[in-house]
RNA sequence: AGACCCAUGGUGUAAUUGGCAACACGCCUGAUUUUGGUUCAGGAGAGUUCAGGUUCGACCCCUGAUGGGUCUGCCA
């Protein structure tokens, strides 16, 4: 028996690409494309679509270009196609060469029209939006022929020259495809492919005054750049019939499209339209608010582009739609992180210790491993004194079986550091635990324990003298419900979840200070955590990534 | 209501193209552990929406039903 390489199961788009390969299509080139409209920011779902679309060209030795779907400029601008470069960059894609925009193909996506027309198959419609409407029919009745539907060549050629020179007034005319009326697809019933906008485009300014419509301008331009294969998701799936009927009339390289379900999240929401509105409405900080699940708002949250990728390649790629548990893109940036990330302390609730027979004024340090995972991080010195604070929760007076934390006469070990007891609990008036007296076992330190003690918990800690403090950011899920899009009756924006926590006064080693924007670390047995932009000269602001996981807090409840 | 698409554990994806269902997440148990993390070992959980049919044999092919999704912008 060889033991060949185990080969992953392909997904029904790679079985496609390779039935196309075996028949030698297209010389077996492979070249997708990755189309985002620049009109938003790009989402977790387009990741999704990123990894697979490179992730074909890289995987099949082909290519794969970025464009831009610029053909509506009432709702695209230079601001989105910038985020979005670095989007798609900060995901660890390039596109070479491969950087391309609808509206470098308006002049010949015109004359294409002008073929159109001139074969019978296309023709100026002078009729209103209502108009139109109406004889659109539905999806039971069949729509009727428009009255301008059999002008002759040579006026539709002369009126739709006449739309482009500006000469008529936005939205009185449009040119239409001339297919079927009584198609029960609608996509089929003579379709708008132009239209009239007197508005300024990002990129060709005011050189315009009619514009392609979605239909027109994406399977020709895949036409155009040789894309073999064009994937979408399955709403453009009626589209498709529209798609293969503009190239064949043309006959002009033809590729294919393929349809794949976007992705849904549980506790998000993945629509433009939904993620504006939470920006504008102010729901939200801005595009990149780390409970976003924008990419910037995921790389802010301290999401590695890995974790991302990684992700994309577990949910995989299929026809069905569905919605992920977020608990799965949670473990992505556990998996990476655990490896990745240094370790260091943070107090995020503190309670004061004072440990009474470690001498007053003396500082020592101690070392402590940067990063289990990695032995090669090395280590760091962290100074332990008299007076440290630990985590609240870290201590119980009353504590339940199985409690391995601190609590009255019981001993735990400082990580890092000595072993301690508890002797005296101090409350104030309202009974609140405020302190805590301790005293150290001289002989526990870690390295060179000769106490024989052995202990069941151990707990993080920072000294009190030199801690630093910070302000950390515990972000909780966005929305409280699984499926905020998902409810008949109420608006998804009432499903945001108040909850998320700003903890001021927390305490965290200093090393922290020594960290740059954007660095991920964990805090021992908390979580993930990075450095915000907000940070300034006098004060951190570290955001919560993801807690770590909790067998023990589980198990409380 | 019509056309098109989809249907496998709680969730997502597989099943050498017809040979009695696997992987991941989640969940549970135990071991290891100076993170109740990680790692390791194990477990529970679907008989493939339903009803027929073809076949020696069906998750896979056929028919019908049911359920879900998409489509009636001069948006993409």
């Amino acid at each position: 028996m060889s033991t060949s390489e185990e080969k992953a199961p392909l997904n029904f788009i790679e079985v496609k690409i390779e039935e196309d390969l075996k028949k030698h299509k297209n010389d077996n080139r492979i070249h997708t494309r990755f189309p985002p409209e620049p009109n938003g920011y790009l989402h977790i779902g387009h990741a999704k679509s990123i990894c697979l679309n490179f992730g074909l060209a890289q995987k099949y030795n082909g290519l794969c270009n970025l464009r831009f779907d610029d053909t509506n400029p009432e709702k695209e601008n230079i601001e989105y196609v910038n985020s979005i470069k670095a989007d798609v960059k900060w995901l660890g894609f390039e596109w070479g060469d491969g950087e391309f925009y609808a509206s470098d193909y308006f002049e010949k996506l015109f004359e294409y029209a002008i073929k159109l027309i001139e074969i019978g198959k296309a023709y100026v419609d002078d009729s209103t939006a209502e108009e139109l409407s109406r004889m659109r029919g539905t999806t039971t009745e069949t729509g009727t022929d428009s009255p301008y539907r059999n002008r002759p060549v040579e006026e539709n050629l002369e009126l739709f020259k006449k739309m482009k020179n500006g000469e008529f007034e936005e939205g009185s005319r449009i040119l239409r495809a001339k297919i079927d009326m009584a198609s029960p697809n609608i996509h089929l019933r003579d379709p708008a492919i132009y239209r009239i906008k007197k508005v300024k485009h990002h990129r060709t300014g005011d050189d315009w005054y009619i514009y392609p419509m979605y239909d027109w301008a994406h399977g020709l331009s895949d036409s155009i750049e040789g894309i073999t294969h064009s994937i979408c998701t399955l709403e453009f799936e009626v589209h498709r019939p529209l798609y293969d009927w503009i190239l064949d009339q043309l006959e002009v390289f033809h590729p294919q499209q393929i349809e794949f379900a976007r992705l849904n999240l549980t506790y998000t929401v993945l629509s433009k339209r939904k993620l504006l509105d939470l920006v504008n409405d102010k729901h939200v900080s801005s595009w990149d608010d780390p409970r976003m699940p924008t990419i910037s708002g995921l790389k802010r949250r301290g999401y590695s582009p890995a974790s991302i990728r990684n992700f994309a390649k577990k949910i995989g790629v299929a026809k069905r739609d569905g919605i992920i548990d977020v608990a799965l893109l949670e473990h992505s940036v556990r998996e990476d992180l655990n490896k990745e990330a240094n370790r260091v302390m943070g107090v995020l609730n503190p309670l004061k210790i004072t440990i009474i027979n470690y001498p007053e004024g003396k500082t020592e340090l101690l070392s402590a491993k940067n990063n289990p995972e990695k032995e090669e991080r090395g280590e760091r010195e962290m100074p332990f004194s008299r007076e440290i604070y630990i985590e609240k929760d870290d201590f119980m007076e009353n504590p339940p079986r199985k409690y391995f934390r601190l609590s009255p006469e019981k001993e735990v070990r400082l990580k890092f550091a000595y072993i301690i007891k508890c002797e005296e609990v101090i409350k104030d008036k309202a009974g609140e635990v405020v302190e805590l007296k301790c005293t150290y076992d001289i002989h526990s330190k870690s390295g060179n324990d000769t106490s024989g003690k052995k202990v069941k918990g151990t707990i993080h800690w920072v000294s009190a003298e030199h801690a630093e403090t910070a302000e950390v950011r515990l972000y909780d899920r966005l929305f409280s419900v699984e499926d905020p899009a998902g409810d008949k009756e109420k608006d998804f924006l009432e499903f945001i979840n108040p909850d998320t926590k700003i903890v001021k006064n927390a305490y965290v080693e200093q090393g922290v200070k020594n960290f740059k924007v954007g660095d991920s670390f964990q805090f021992e047995r908390i979580g993930y955590f990075c450095l915000d932009k907000d940070t300034s000269e006098n004060q951190l602001v570290i955001n919560r990534t993801v807690t770590l996981r909790d067998s023990w807090g589980k198990k409380k409840n």
